[in-house]
DNA sequence: TAGATTGTTAATCGATTAACAATC
DNA sequence: TAGATTGTTAATCGATTAACAATC
């Protein structure tokens, strides 16, 4: 069974990548798949996709493989995408506009549900059913809207301020694509979204 | 010296961001810096720090740290930053357009100076002195810009078809932001940017 | 000189891959 | 039964951290 070991970030990651593979199928009505068919579909290997389930309990059958249904409704269970997660975005720019109006945060079950900005011009315009706020709203609105993951898309100079704001707020979990190392507390989980610096990776490799 | 073993992506990306925290101490006037000092301020260890530098020589001096301008200019000679190198935008949609008017690139070397697009509507428009071409003119355009590095953000089903154009065409890196694994030879980088997979690994450490 | 800090080697840690007995 | 494929253990690989002699 494995189990029980803390799982990383990576093994989370390509659960959520084997769940949208495992649609797919559904959708083509395939009924079974082998951890080697999962595996090429992603440039994985067949130990490292079965390693990764093996973490959660036995899904598959020897000589069979995966119930595709059984494994993907499993994989939600996991990753816990029954119910709908409202998600804020702050920092209502041109980026955090995009975002608010990208379609592929639904069928993993996000709904951005606000968005905040200093900016007069842009508070109370409603982009995809959801409202930009004044900033001064935000401690009142993540805590109606039980928001705990926020999309963070402010100038670098308020990163930081904002962020202990969010964090008094409730806010358990920030994706963040300001260049800036934000400070918080162990129990709050950051992610960085660093644009310019994913680019000089790819630079570096075309030298 | 350590050198001549090949370079991971990880030491790249944390080369970036070294280069990013020196750029500031040389805007505060800060002459010299230690391996402890650039790791407090990026969350890493001192050893780490000093292990990603010695890939590529000996810059610093024992009981001393390192010059502050010399790292940052021969960080900028290790990544190429010397010269600014052409990026095009193919999908001309919210995200692309987004990221067009993204102001981050540019003091990382990086000029958005093409973006393509089906929408007639949208062909011809000029956002941040860049033009959005039809997707018919890639080639050209391409070519006409010596374009290397492309951002990409097309429709799923677009996507894999866009980038065989793409590669013909000389494109030798991709930062794709299509949730789809693309097909491309050995010579050719893709970084992912998956942002539904990202609140997913988010909304998993919440619970 | 004494204290600080490097570059580098060795130790540790974690993640990926290979191998294979169990079993459908 | 024979072939296929799992779950799991062992081996490998690479990245991070610790330790320390060299040296400013």
């Amino acid at each position: 069974m494995e189990q029980n070991k803390k799982i990383s970030d990576s093994v989370i990651k390509r659960l959520s990548l084997y769940n949208r593979v495992l649609q797919k199928m559904e959708e083509s009505a395939i009924l079974r798949v082998s951890s080697a068919e999962l595996a090429r579909e992603l440039g994985l290997t067949p130990s490292q996709v079965r390693k990764d389930l093996a973490c959660f309990g036995q899904f598959g059958r020897p000589g069979v493989g995966y119930n595709v249904n059984q494994l993907r409704t499993r994989i939600q269970e996991i990753l816990g995408m029954a119910s709908t997660v409202n998600v804020a975005v702050v920092g209502a720019g041109k980026l955090g506009q995009a975002l608010m109006a990208y379609p592929g945060f639904k069928s993993h079950g996000f709904k951005i549900v606000a968005a905040f900005d200093v900016n007069p011009d842009k508070i109370g315009r409603v982009i995809n059913e959801a409202m930009i706020y004044s900033i001064d709203e935000l401690e009142r609105v993540i805590s109606r809207d039980s928001i705990r993951i926020v999309i963070l898309t402010t100038p670098a100079g308020v990163a930081q301020a904002i962020t202990d704001k969010l964090i008094k707020s409730g806010v358990k979990a920030i994706l963040n694509f300001v260049p800036v190392r934000l400070n918080v507390p162990e129990s709050v989980k950051v992610h960085y979204v660093d644009l310019a610096v994913e680019l000089d990776g790819l630079r570096y490799f075309t030298k």
